[in-house]
DNA sequence: ATGAAAGCGCTAACAT
DNA sequence: ATGTTAGCGCTTTCAT
């Protein structure tokens, strides 16, 4: 079962392989007749072009890597099906690494990458500046680095794909607003995340506007886990603060509270409206189902896809920012 | 920054490509002085190998392919971090792609794997045998296939990795009988997967070796999402069959069925209890927590990587069957 | 112990 | 329009 090759293929057709080459490369320097010759015996014989000879000879390794927080919920996964979806068909591979949610386990990750040789890396980060570092150098070296989601902070000058949690937030907040909750509590993520800030300052800037603002009303949380969500109900809880509603920062966190508050026996959306951020098929699947920010997921790991073969295609091509529109969807949780 | 090669480690040290080569390989026809200095000269200019070269010399793409039905929930994650952790430090790389439980999307993924020109596949089946003459003509072809969880029919003879689902789902309705149940549902998937049929048959057994057998608890489903099994559910209230419990095929199942409980004002477990299959974060973060039998997808998914690795070492290796232990986990759906 | 040379599969100058 | 040659980075015979 050896593999045809195209010196296979000149040996049975009495041609030089630059021949060869150059009628699969549809060459205009080669006979339309043998062309048409060579194209059949490739079908014939069952030629298939070796990527990996490509490769060595274009210099590069056709490879991207891929480094996201966690593989939990779906969230990655869909920014990895757009990624693919680009990338698939133009013969690239894809080394897909998680960090779990640590920048250490995230820089041994890009050393990995490294050594991989890959291309260029699509990174949703898990820390806003930990890993600068590690960016920096790696772009000094001409490796394209695109950022999704969760980016670095503004010292360095990326490509990356966004939406702007700022407004959208804004959006969700006042949305809750409208449907009457007044005590409108935050859970918020680490401040090593800069969405987190974000979304914060979004839901501070809403809350303020209608002179509902309560700092009692916000919990920072330690880490991104469905635990850390449930924690900070129970803080909550504990703080004796008021609320009718919460607006969490994912749907992990929003799930964790959800939990929590059917433990205690808070109805919802009945006691507490629950709201969050992200649109993962998650916020479908827990009862009630979820209100929440959906996010154009599959259409950002395109759009990173595409600009990282921007970059690959023209290593000096200026950064550029992709911001994507966020929608949100209302649910039984907030109803 | 262009890379530094062996041949710039030769004219650097004055020495023949072929030393530094045999310096970096540990040959042992090398001075330890000459050895030193290599090495040395590595770190300093800072040589890493091009694996791409490498590949092409050893004729290798160093390119698994997996192919796993969905993305949805983690298990197919898991088992993912499973077979990366065994395959990248071996300089692997991956190509995923997911069917979305369609035998026809998952052969266009076989197609395009074998452009990949991947030395090897791990396989989730979404079909018994839909594409039993793709795996046929790849295995002939000299391209190793090593199957997990859901494996193709007993005509084909392949290297495989499961959990013994009769076993397993008997031990799990007998447990729910234990409890005090005695009208127990089975949400089974589609018979065109071999894991449905065997999990429906542990089923089957214990409820007529209690004597508690009844065709009409049985709902066997078109597909394996989420909406499934709420469906299965609205079929089961239309029968008017009493139940007083549901042990569904997969978390995603079990899942819909608690929602379709839930939105009949039916409490869990007080009026029916529910328990799956799989041992997705799933399980955890619904509410209430779900009880299931657990399967060591990590492992799995370190299991298969192995098999392949034995495979590709030798192609004639004889096909191999790892049978893992799922354990039974208590929660509070059925408590 | 070291070097020279061939070759993995392919493309692209450079002939003719 | 086709062929010859070199070379991508590396390993590996075969010499020395």
């Amino acid at each position: 079962m050896k593999r045809i090759t195209i010196k296979d293929l000149a040996k049975f057709l009495s041609l030089s392989t630059s021949t060869i080459s150059r009628a699969l490369l549809d060459d205009k320097n080669v006979n339309l007749e043998t062309r048409k010759r060579v194209l059949d015996a490739a079908d014939q014989l069952g030629y298939k072009p070796n990527l990996t000879a490509l490769n060595l000879k274009s210099g590069q390794s056709k490879t991207i890597g891929v480094v996201v927080p966690e593989m939990i919920t779906p969230f990655s996964a869909k920014v990895l099906e757009g990624i693919q979806h680009v990338l698939y068909p133009l013969g690239y591979r894809l080394v897909i690494t998680q960090s779990d949610e640590n920048p250490l386990i995230e820089r041994k990750n890009l050393q990995l990458l490294e050594d991989f040789n890959v291309d260029g890396i699509i990174i949703n980060v898990c820390h806003e500046t930990y890993n600068n570092d590690v960016y920096r150098r790696m772009m000094a070296q001409g490796t394209p680095l695109v950022f999704f989601d969760r980016i670095p902070d503004k010292s360095l000058d990326v490509s990356k794909v966004v939406v702007d949690d700022y407004i959208s937030s804004s959006l969700l907040v006042e949305y809750l607003i409208k449907t009457g909750r007044k005590r409108i509590a935050h859970i918020m993520g680490p401040s090593t995340i800069r969405n987190a800030i974000e979304r914060a300052n979004g839901y501070k800037r809403i809350l303020t506007k209608y002179n509902l603002a309560d700092e009692n009303l916000i919990i920072k949380t330690e880490g991104m886990s469905f635990e850390h969500g449930k924690d900070a109900v129970q803080q909550l809880l504990q703080r004796k603060v008021e609320f009718d509603s919460i607006f969490a920062f994912s749907d992990t966190l929003a799930i964790g509270a959800m939990n929590a508050l059917l433990e205690h026996n808070i109805k919802i959306p009945g006691d507490v409206a629950v709201a969050s951020f992200s649109g993962t098929e998650l916020s479908t699947i827990v009862y009630p189902q979820l209100t929440s920010v959906q996010q154009p997921l599959v259409a950002m790991g395109e759009a990173a896809a595409e600009l990282m073969l921007e970059k690959i295609k023209n290593r000096s091509a200026p950064c550029r920012t992709v911001l994507m529109d966020a929608v949100l969807v209302q649910r039984a949780s907030t109803l």
